[in-house]
DNA sequence: TAACTGCTTTAAAACGTTTTGTCACTATGC
DNA sequence: GCATAGTGACAAAACGTTTTAAAGCAGTTA
């Protein structure tokens, strides 16, 4: 039915072996043969089997990425980046969603590891301890995207979220002593361990008092951030500046703001983190910290790729650079 | 080295063909024989080979996603429905970016096939005759999710795009005689095939001439739309409606018209096609025609699993209802 | 001419499963 | 007590490659 690899032996007069070297490129074949072989082989149309391939040489260039959801633009952005980079190094992707949800990630993990693919790329807002040690024990590399691993023993690839927040902040109390931020989850340890951290260094080191609400913890979306800003406007102490946990609460803040007839920036500043397309999506366009989200997803797959080459890696923790974004939202 | 089916057996002291049985759910098996199976397994920590599987079962259990960008909006959104039905029915799926180029998307198909892939879910602003050819001859089952195959002989899930954009245009001709389209790529078969066709027939039944300088194509992306729609109002010309091919388009209309000093919609009104969350993200919020992404995505994948079941499909080409979503850039 | 060298090529084992044909055993019916 | 089903389990082949050890071969060298 198929043809298969000894088919195009058969046909060609010479041995699997052959064949097999011919297509993977091997030299130690006559270039006469090689050119007998790869008539027959267009001749008859083979295509080799890459689950045979995989069981025999134990590697089926494929990796897993396991992502909190690809609808998000955020994790879209970041797969994009690891599959260019995949793509690039020969390798395919099987992509998943464990909805931030520790069974699935620890399920799909099992099931990647099942299909023996050669590493993983895994993104999640909170590395597990379950999850860690699933990691810890995997046959093949792991390495981490845009997530924290806290006993830094996993490969991972982040910017230095704790001075960009700190930045971004610093730049609100030039100007501001009433400063929200309107945050997302509380368990994504970047929130949790570094941004809302670093939102407390920069009011203190202005000898400025917290006051806890302005941190306005779990918000998931642009209706959730809509509302937050309201509630904040309406409780009589409203703040004269934001920042935000990333681009669509940003819009949301923005928004609020328009509907309750206040001016950005005039009246009110914002910064985002985050600066997706979004960004410049909007009026005003949102000053904002730029997440380099393309970048550390094709960075992390390319030291997955090195790691699966068992190559010399320099650092397991790779920190990128920041930066932040200036336009209309702030007044510079 | 790993745990295979070998030592289970061996050290349950039965064959490998009821290891096999007791782990694929079979019932020839007694309930003794399953339980001593399983606690060896568990005590082992055997994981099946899903390699091995699948060169002996010939079923990967893995389907094929190729798709233009899955930076995009509304790819990680069909890609997001693709993926959930396919986990339901326990299939991975491998992932792959084709950036809409004919020779990638017959090279990524063929690597597919090479890889055994179970079917194929493929998403292309337009079926060339050559990648038409390419999933005729294929193995194993294909659908298209939001993609049109001219000949109909391919197994889809759409909307009526013309009916969904005729009906959009009527409701801005019931008001307007100035109504603009900011079309996509002209080589998106279901803009050039379904949508200007729509604005074509919803103009001449109201007995409107067609004005060419009202159609701009091949706006790509937001700042080409806010480009567009300011030449259109420098022009001296400036339509009074609009119609957007996409959200992002319809942001950028939106935008170019605040920035314009044009109140949508008391001076302008605005429908967009697609209603991803976008829609909502903006001021005023955007009425559009709902294209349902998601379901799209997971009719898609639902078909694609009775094909490979060889159960019987009714119908091949589906044709899921959309409506229009009202909102405040329309006077309703 | 015989031994040696270095390049090609081969035959066969290995990879870890599923699946098929067959056999052994138990319970049933007469 | 004997043939008859029906279960449950087994042995071995098959799946389509890669890889390894060994052999073949042509050209050198002494």
């Amino acid at each position: 039915m198929t043809v298969t690899i000894y088919d195009v032996a058969r046909e060609a007069n010479v041995s699997m072996a052959t064949v097999s070297r011919v297509v993977n490129g091997n030299q130690n074949v006559k270039p006469a043969t090689r050119k007998k072989v790869l008539e027959v082989i267009k001749r008859l149309g083979y295509r080799p089997n890459a689950v045979a391939r995989g069981l025999a040489s134990k590697k089926t260039t494929t990796v897993g990425v396991i992502i909190p959801d690809i609808s998000s633009n955020v994790y879209a952005e970041l797969t994009r980046g690891i599959e260019d980079i995949a793509t690039m190094y020969n390798y395919n992707i099987i992509l998943a969603n464990s909805d931030q949800n520790e069974d699935k990630e620890l399920q799909l993990f099992d099931t990647m590891l099942g299909k023996q693919v050669d590493g993983v790329v895994l993104m999640s807002d909170e590395v597990t301890p379950a999850l860690h040690d699933a990691i810890e024990a995997s046959p093949v590399p792991v390495v981490l995207a845009g997530s924290i691993d806290e006993s830094h023993t996993i490969a991972s690839v982040n910017i230095d979220y704790f001075a960009a927040a700190y930045e971004a902040l610093s730049h609100l109390l030039k100007r501001h002593n009433k400063v929200a931020f309107i945050s997302g989850p509380e368990n994504y340890t970047v929130n949790s361990g570094y941004k809302i951290p670093a939102y407390q260094k920069a009011l203190q080191e202005k000898n400025m008092e917290i006051n806890e609400h302005y941190i306005i913890k779990n918000i998931v979306n642009y209706d959730e951030s809509v509302q937050a800003v309201n509630e904040l406007i309406n409780s009589g102490n409203a703040p004269t500046a934001y920042f935000a946990g990333n681009d669509e609460i940003a819009l949301g803040i923005v928004h609020a703001l328009y509907d309750n007839n206040l001016q950005v920036p005039t009246d009110v500043e914002v910064i985002s983190f985050e600066d997706t397309k979004l960004a410049r999506m909007v009026r005003p366009q949102l000053t904002s910290v730029v997440l380099p989200l393309y970048d550390i997803g094709a960075v992390a797959m390319r030291l997955l790729t090195k790691l699966i080459n068992k190559e010399d890696v320099e650092e397991l923790t790779v920190v990128l650079p920041h930066r932040i974004e200036e336009r209309d939202s702030t007044k510079g």
